[in-house]
DNA sequence: TGCCTAGTTAGATTATTATCTAATTAGATG
DNA sequence: CATCTAATTAGATAATAATCTAACTAGGCA
């Protein structure tokens, strides 16, 4: 029946946590652990909505290696058109032609400079590489947390020794900011432009 | 928050009844009493989904004498637009311009023809009349339900002693059609021009 | 083969909500 | 004023669903 599938419709788009995957996935597909990152939920939460999500067609998933990626699918959202394209506005995302192939991108050069045990193996070099590497550093720790310079060392030494330099660059690429020597994430979506 | 009103919005359509009585005043305004009819619910349950309707700004309710109708915000629905319209279309209502005086209207007529405890006086000569009073009795039927000849005759002579006319006029109206003596409410919507 | 990581499934808990009955409010009417 | 009808409010019940922990599954990879 038709009705039927237009209240799952709505059913679904009326819960906060889905409106805010969609949202999020709007700037590009993520992983479950990712979600669960951003949203601070438990990965079988994400996994119960994705399930709803995908139940009616706003979110197809693709598997790479092992992880998954899960996807908007755009054309639903636009044909029961409900006023989300206008909040969920895309950043300015050019030529997200393909987004997908950005993220494989991504993993493998996170592949080429992490070790299979999570350390970091150089720093590297090529500043395009440097930032998707400190991006993925950084995407570890929390969102809206305060860290003593002491605290940031030790977890930067986690994954390089030469926290030092690390930890400037991450200022550097406004990834972070300091205030005496208490350091934060930058506020800004950084979850936008990369994985 | 932005959000919130969203998400709002969505619950509150992620609910059989609540689009059955959106569809329901899609075709034109309806009072409590007429909706809890149609649905098959009690008056407070009625209540219960129309507040939840008015607070997201979908309906708009207005007094008449003693009872309330309660409207449509098309403007709203159209604002989220979320695929309602398409499955809502309105029937070729043509001169909707005051829906409402129509509705008084047929109420004066009612009042006129039927006694207080919903016996109805004579059958009405004049065919406007005549079919308004049909209508009104139909309406109690259900939809979808197969009427064996007896059956109709004795829910007919609930309103007036010559069940054989009144039968006779509803399949004459098309409001009714007859199949091997076993009666049914014609499928198209006919709460659509009336009460 | 055997571990590691990402996801899913199961089951429990808690919060929300659709629905009902009973009681109450608000107008209208005789 | 007394009564009637339509609607809302209160309170109870039962169903749904969001979230968690714990256990399980399924691919990579050493």
């Amino acid at each position: 029946m038709q009705l039927e599938k237009l209240v799952a419709f709505h059913k679904t788009l009326g819960d906060v946590t889905r409106i805010r995957i969609i949202s999020i996935l709007a700037n590009g597909p993520k992983n479950g652990q990712a979600l669960a990152g951003i949203l601070k939920l438990t990965a079988p939460t994400i996994s119960h909505h994705l399930t709803k999500l995908k139940d009616v067609n706003l979110v197809t998933d693709r598997r790479e290696k092992n992880t998954v990626y899960y996807f908007l699918n755009e054309d639903v959202l636009e044909h029961y058109s409900s006023g989300l394209p206008k909040m969920v506005s895309k950043k300015g995302d050019s030529n997200k032609m393909d987004n997908q192939k950005l993220i494989l991108e991504h993993k493998k050069i996170l592949d080429n400079f992490f070790t299979a045990d999570g350390r970091l193996k150089t720093i590297p070099a090529q500043r395009k590489k440097k930032m998707i590497v400190l991006y993925h550093i950084a995407s570890l720790l929390e969102k809206g947390r305060k860290y003593p310079e002491k605290e940031l060392n030790e977890f930067i030494q986690s994954f390089h020794d030469d926290f030092a330099t690390l930890r400037r660059e991450l200022i550097i690429g406004s990834i972070m900011y300091r205030e005496n020597s208490i350091y934060e994430l930058n506020p800004r979506e950084m979850w936008a432009d990369i994985v």
